[in-house]
DNA sequence: CCCCGGACCGGAAATAACTTTCAGTCGTGT
DNA sequence: ACACGACTGAAAGTTATTTCCGGTCCGGGG
């Protein structure tokens, strides 16, 4: 049996105040010791007992004799939480992702600011999807004969994504690649059928001229867009509509816009799977087995 | 003299989504040691290596060999990230929506989980991504003569994606849909040429062959996986890593291992960008151009 | 002017923590 | 069934931290 009660005596981030408070009381070598903490607590992190008495001209008691003072009960204790303060500050410091990305960026910043980036589209994307309209649209997909998606381009991928998705849930789901083929995919559609379009503009001709189809036709259409009065949605009987996040030379919308489109997507998906768990859930083990062997 | 290089090895934030990358490829004690460590970075912090091998039922040496799986030099370094992990989600937010997709959950808590989910992907890609690794990949991919993209199903979406950005900037991509047009297309490749191959769990061996032809070819090969000690990177010059969330039985890892390598393709199309910027400019502009009397 | 007392400081022993080594055990493939 | 390899934990070995103790410096009093 050990005896850790959990103890959390000393304060966190409150280290500085600390220091700047206590600073009188201490003496000549104490107060070297507490400024070299206070003025680079990441540095000091990495330092042992040993490195911090030499880095401030110092003993290893002394150092201790601070740590104590500050409130720890050692040195390790205090090196603990300068580790902490720094990640902290670390996290802070983190105004560059406002910025667009610059050709000078260095590449971490690149990768920071597109996640950066991309997360926001995500949060924005949930926080603006109609619920109602998804659960329509769910339920259509759920219970149609067979459902079409359009998609061009960067779009073209989310649409071959969500073909993919309910394939492997024993749906029938079909992306044509080639706008003609996508027409006369549609004038097969009858009521009953889902035809689904995705589109970030939502006058993009080539998607929009087989949704008007499926929508003549009779079936129930869905359009994924960012521009919810575009063109596009006169033919939707369910609008969804993803989050336009700001583009620039170096981003093209193409990349956020994306994100946002798979988002909802995968709700579709989830929902369509949830509706129809009885046989998606066999439906998916089995494939899953049947791509086993293709690994090493 | 020391010789205190001020070398910052582990990265602090990014160790839950190490811990969940490198789990498949630990052992049982070393599993529940990471565990232990991800669901109480706090309270792990506060132990010492008997300790915490006390609490996970192990021995101090399984805890050290834990860290340095982790990429820590030992446990000392493992707890000061540890530390710097806690004082991080203790400031930050953290209300993490644990619980997985249900059946029966409504359509708006989808929405929110899988947002939830995604947004997390993001960010432990971004935070566990080895920027070296990317600057490489992102010069030979800017240099090369060529560049041929590896992926099968999900992956295959994602192989596409780089590809058509890479086009849109002017160079030279591919991605062959069929796996034996892939390797007939990996013979072509030689020294200068680049070869990506995109696979979730490096063992897509319809993924590997083409890129170990490639590797073999003397191409510059990059591999974009989930696990990083896959048999693909037995053939990769570069490894990218996306994170691997955890997944079910409605949320297949297909889903969420798209998201992170949607990022990681960003990341290198627009490392790749800013390199060739003086042509890809006006090459994206050309394309803009050429598509605007596409849309109504 | 010299001596004494207290506080401060650093060296070094003592202790605790961390790391490495090694041998036993368990599972696995032949 | 056997041999092999891998995993694991106990203990030895090493490093870091804490404690102890003696020396030094300063101020005040004899």
């Amino acid at each position: 049996m050990s005896e850790h009660v959990k103890e959390t005596f000393p304060p966190p981030a409150a280290l500085a105040a600390k220091v700047r408070t206590l600073a009188p009381s201490m003496t000549r070598s104490m107060q070297r010791v507490a400024e070299a903490v206070a003025s680079d607590p990441a540095g000091c992190a990495a330092l042992t007992v040993t490195g911090l008495a030499e880095r401030t001209g110092t003993s290893e008691a002394t150092v201790v004799r601070t740590a104590r003072l500050l409130g720890y009960p050692g040195y390790r204790d205090l090196r603990l939480a300068l580790a902490g303060l720094a990640a902290q500050q670390q996290s802070g410091r983190s105004p560059a992702i406002t910025t667009d990305i610059a050709v000078d960026d260095p590449i971490a910043d690149v990768v920071a600011k597109l996640a950066y980036d991309e997360q926001q589209t995500l949060a924005d994307t949930a926080a603006g999807l109609d619920t109602v309209q998804l659960g329509a649209a769910v339920a259509a997909v759920a219970a149609a004969r067979r459902t079409d998606v359009y998609g061009i381009g960067a779009s073209g991928l989310v649409a071959q994504d969500l073909t993919q998705k309910l394939l492997r849930i024993g749906l029938m789901a079909h992306a044509p690649g080639d706008p003609h083929l996508a027409v006369t995919n549609a004038v097969q559609l009858r009521g009953g059928d889902v035809a689904v379009a995705i589109t970030h503009s939502g006058s993009t001709g080539d998607v929009i001229e087989p949704l008007r189809v499926a929508f003549e036709r009779g079936a129930t259409t869905v359009a994924i867009t960012g521009r919810p009065d575009s063109p596009v949605t006169a033919y939707a009987d369910h609008v969804l509509t993803t989050s336009t996040a700001r583009e620039s030379e170096l981003r093209p919308a193409a990349m956020s816009s994306r994100t946002g489109q798979l988002l909802v997507v995968d709700c579709l998906f989830v929902g369509v799977a949830q509706r129809t768990y009885e046989s998606a859930a066999p439906a998916l083990a089995a494939s899953y087995e049947a791509l086993a062997h293709r690994h090493r």
